[in-house]
RNA sequence: GGGGCCGUCGUUCAGCCAGGUUAGGACGCCAGAUUGUCAAUCUGGAAGUCGCGGGUUCAAAUCCCGUCGGCCCCGCCA
């Protein structure tokens, strides 16, 4: 009994003719004379219609159908009695009248049903993943992900990109994530490491004269999860050679359009907006922006320089600045919400949080209104109004941006300012190649070591380092950051240079990079490329709140698969094959 | 490494603050009834080591300590 139809497409066009769908029992409705069963698959649902007058000892095979059965069944398509039509159901009109029956396998009852608005916790969805796949929301879910991965191919092999494999198994990289080891056989003591991001193979197969490469490429990164992070992801990957920042930002706007557009019907302005890492920072507090609001930052350094309020004016003499926000309507909060503001402000690293309170006749109305000159703070924030609540941090600028930011994203939500109808995209630009990590004393690359700086700016590697800019860009959308990349590096001389600002000696560039700067050394076209995250771009598309939904098996907080107990310890065997011994009292598998 | 929330029949929740007879509801499951349902309905039934360990107490799902697991966040994620 070979299937001729799928669940999800009969109609009204179809009745008379006899077919045989197959699937599973989604629902069981007995009547006794008549049992309905509902039969669904990847694409539909259908019901099917037993009737003890017509077909007596069907009738009673039927009767021991039980939920997710898998079955075969024949019959022919009928109309629903008129009144019976189910509007709910795209099959709604039609129903099987069946005439044959194969129970092609028996379930056991199970701990949830294979319905979208099933209750249930998502541990339990994990352990049984085979069965929350079976929901036709993870099913929209791995379709949509096969469809951006389509689109992606088809139209990137339509830019003369060759798809090409970069190894899984490879050198442990020393800046950046964790890596995760794999320890080798045949090389006692020595390890592999899983990639976390294919970056300078990709490099590698530009100077290998491969021109335009793409990979839709599982990453690894040994850190802790969160809604957006799983420890492996998938990004495409691709580089190109012979271009420049517009070349690339241009290819990845008709890719992004293609596919939103394909998938959603959702239309991005062309092109798409952009702001410099310096103006993200200083109007959101943050390179990944969420447009869908506006609450912008408002620079009030002006203002605190004459003010009488000496917080404001110690945090601009010691080169630190004062910026606010401005919350409408804020001036109802209570006294109590307000001092919940103020410790979630100290949370993420404000020293403190000023507020006032504009009341409806214009007066400030605010434990700090006496050193504030109404007048001057009025004419400074011509944007608030009677009936606003401004919060104002004083501090170095990355605590402000990082406090007001993040204030800023909180309040969004609360205050549900986030038009969640709304995409917004834009490219974030001109990052700065380094900045100062107090912790280890030294520059670190904001981006990785492997971009290139803006042309203009490269006499100030020598002079002033954490003013150089670099052909960096990244696509945000929604305030998630959905890739980026960069021009790279192709000259090896360059390369050198900055490798010495980040205090890479020598001797450790050539033992960890000696590959690439001989390669650099060889012939390297100028080249640069970009990633995005496939899994973080099915997440907004499919506008589901966590990226283990668009992984058909994610692992938990703790980095662990619930089906299939991964991580699990091995044999002793194993690990002394392995040249490994452990240190944790956890006893070996037998 | 740190902070928060959660853990009770197969599932999802109530009960916990204020300890006390037989831990309760809904869904699911099992049996019976039922010829037009699509959250089918009606009747009956089974089903729980209250995550685990220890402590306090005459008595612990309930209070205390520890531990394991899940989720969210900080750190971390070039």
């Amino acid at each position: 009994m070979k299937r001729s139809h799928h669940c999800g497409e009969l109609s009204l066009t179809h009745v008379n003719q006899t077919v045989t769908l197959a699937g599973w029992v989604a629902s069981r409705r007995d009547h006794g004379g008549v049992i309905f069963i509902d039969i669904r698959d990847r694409y539909g649902l259908t019901q099917i219609v037993f009737d003890s007058e017509e077909n007596a000892p069907l009738h009673a095979i039927a009767d021991r159908l039980r939920n997710e059965y898998v079955i075969a069944i024949t019959g022919k398509v009928s109309e629903r009695p008129e009144e019976s039509h189910n509007p709910h159901l795209p099959t709604g009109s039609i129903e099987i009248r069946a005439h044959e029956l194969d129970v092609l396998n028996e379930s056991i009852p199970l701990p949830f049903t294979a319905e979208d608005d099933v209750q249930t916790s998502e541990s339990l969805r994990l352990e049984y993943r085979y069965l929350d796949l079976r929901r036709p929301k993870m099913q929209q879910l791995l379709q949509l992900r096969s469809q951006v991965s389509h689109l992606t191919r088809n139209f990137l092999h339509e830019h003369q990109f060759l798809e090409i494999e970069t190894p899984i198994l490879t050198k442990s990289t020393p800046e950046g994530a964790r890596d995760y080891l794999v320890p080798s056989r045949v090389s006692p003591g020595e390890f592999f490491a899983l990639p976390q991001s294919p970056q300078l193979f990709k490099q590698i197969l530009m100077i290998g004269g491969m021109d335009r490469y793409f990979q839709i490429a599982r990453c690894f990164r040994d850190e802790d999860l969160r809604l957006d992070r799983q420890p492996e992801f998938t990004q495409i990957d691709l580089e190109m050679s012979f271009v420049d920042r517009e070349d690339i930002i241009q290819l990845i706007e008709t890719l992004i359009r293609l596919i939103f557009k394909e998938t959603k019907q959702i239309e991005f302005p062309n092109p798409l907006p952009r702001l410099t890492y310096e103006e993200a920072m200083g109007r959101y507090g943050t390179d990944k922006p969420d447009l869908r609001f506006d609450l912008p930052l408002q620079d009030l350094s002006e203002f605190a320089k004459s003010c009488d309020f000496q917080v404001f004016r110690r945090a601009i003499e010691s080169g630190g600045m004062v910026k606010s926000l401005i919350i409408p309507n804020g001036a109802a909060f209570t006294r109590n919400r307000i001092d919940n503001l103020i410790d979630t402000a100290k949370e993420f690293g404000a020293k403190g949080l000023a507020w006032v309170k504009i009341s409806e006749d214009g007066k400030l109305d605010s434990s700090i209104a006496k050193f504030l000159n109404t007048e001057a703070l009025r004419a400074a924030l011509p944007s608030a109004n009677p009936g606003d609540l401004l919060l104002f941090v004083a501090d170095q600028a990355r605590v402000v941006h990082q406090v007001l930011g993040r204030l800023r994203l909180l309040l969004g939500e609360e205050l549900e300012l986030i038009d969640r109808t709304r995409w917004e995209a834009l490219w974030v630009v001109d990052f700065p190649m380094f900045e100062y990590d107090d912790t280890s004393q030294r520059h670190v690359a904001l981006h990785h070591p492997f971009t290139a700086p803006h042309t203009e700016d490269i006499p100030l590697l020598d002079s002033e380092p954490l003013h150089a800019k670099t052909l960096a860009y990244d696509l945000v959308l929604n305030g998630f950051e959905l890739g980026g990349g960069s021009i790279r590096i192709h000259s090896p001389r360059m390369q050198e240079k900055v490798f010495d600002l980040l205090k890479i000696s020598k001797e450790e560039a050539k033992e960890k990079f000696g590959f690439l700067l001989n390669a650099l050394e060889s012939g390297a076209p100028p080249h640069g490329g970009i990633a995005l995250g496939l899994d973080r771009l099915i997440m907004l598309l499919g506008q589901t709140e966590s990226i283990r939904d668009t992984i058909p098996f994610p692992k938990t907080q703790k980095a662990q698969c619930l089906m299939t107990h991964a991580p699990s310890s091995v044999s002793p065997e194993q690990l002394q094959e392995l040249s490994i011994r452990t240190t944790t009292k956890k006893p070996a598998a037998s």
